[in-house]
DNA sequence: TCATCTATTCTGAGTAATTCATAATAAATC
DNA sequence: GATTTATTATGAATTACTCAGAATAGATGA
């Protein structure tokens, strides 16, 4: 038998890219937030314990930080939540929460690329080179617009914005 | 002398409008994120206790959500920062954060009204109706960019999104 | 294949930002 | 002015996250 060191794994390249070793910590991390984009933290801990029963809190949150940095994960922080992960990161897209159940999804650049980095300076203000515009939608999701009209059946207002 | 309740202050209408009591601790919270718009909480104790010096961190607390959820103020998250606030509520604006310094500047919103309200959704995501949509943009403002420039005089890449 | 080096993880504690329950206070109304 | 109840204060607790130092384990070279 030849060296068992680890499991081959499809972020293990991406990894030595990065120039991060491999272990069995970061690629169970990975896999958990490939499985469930938008995890929190605590939710990779969940789920990585599935794997690694004994990974602590503190592990997560370094490993977590240390992807992000590293390019593999994108980290997204979204109102009144703690912040959450995901492996889609290399193009453009933003995000919707909805503010009945929370859920998020995922929504493509609204207006192509040019008007995100082309904003419009309020009087007054200086002005910055900008490098990274990212977008939260609030809204309601079809579900919880169902389940809100059979309680009050008003359509909800849509704030012009 | 007839009765000297409370200091007459323009917040004052706009608070029973929303169908608040005018308290002292109120208008003060007011006027102080008025001065110094994208105030943390830790801002608005430290500004208000010039006037109230007994004021509780709680006290603000509870005093700033209020008035967020009752739309005099407005609160924004941005990344690796406590929540701040702004007393500019009603018309539509985003914010720049310098990713040196932290500065924040208001900017309006880029592309007029209608983009930021319909985003294209990526494929697999379910659909909502969006009321408000949040843009952050991150960059470099013009001093932190002379800044570095006499550093590393390369240009700062501009990463295209 | 083993030894070494150092990145990575673990252990345990600590912090910042915020929230909660309950008691005291003070605007608003009668 | 008395009453009602929204608001604020008090004190403690919680959530999300970070840090320092010790232990462990990938990666590299002999």
């Amino acid at each position: 038998m030849t060296e068992a060191t680890l499991p081959a794994s499809p972020w293990a390249g991406s990894l030595r890219s990065a120039g991060r070793r491999v272990t069995k910590q970061r690629l169970a991390v990975l896999a958990a937030v490939e499985r469930s984009p938008h995890s929190t933290a605590d939710d990779v801990v969940s789920a990585v314990r599935a794997e690694l029963a004994d990974i602590t809190v503190q592990s997560v949150y370094v490993v977590l930080a240390d992807l992000t940095v590293s390019g593999l994960l994108r980290r997204i922080e979204t109102p009144n939540s703690p912040a959450r992960y995901e492996t889609r990161v290399n193009d453009n897209h933003h995000h919707a929460v909805c503010t009945g159940c929370g859920r998020i999804e995922d929504v493509d650049c609204a207006v192509g690329h040019a008007p995100c980095l082309t904003p419009a300076w309020s009087p007054g203000s200086g002005q910055m080179t900008i490098q990274i515009a990212d977008v939260v939608y609030q809204g309601v999701c079809n579900d919880c617009r169902e389940a809100s009209r059979e309680e009050s059946p008003e359509l909800p207002e849509l704030e012009k914005h």
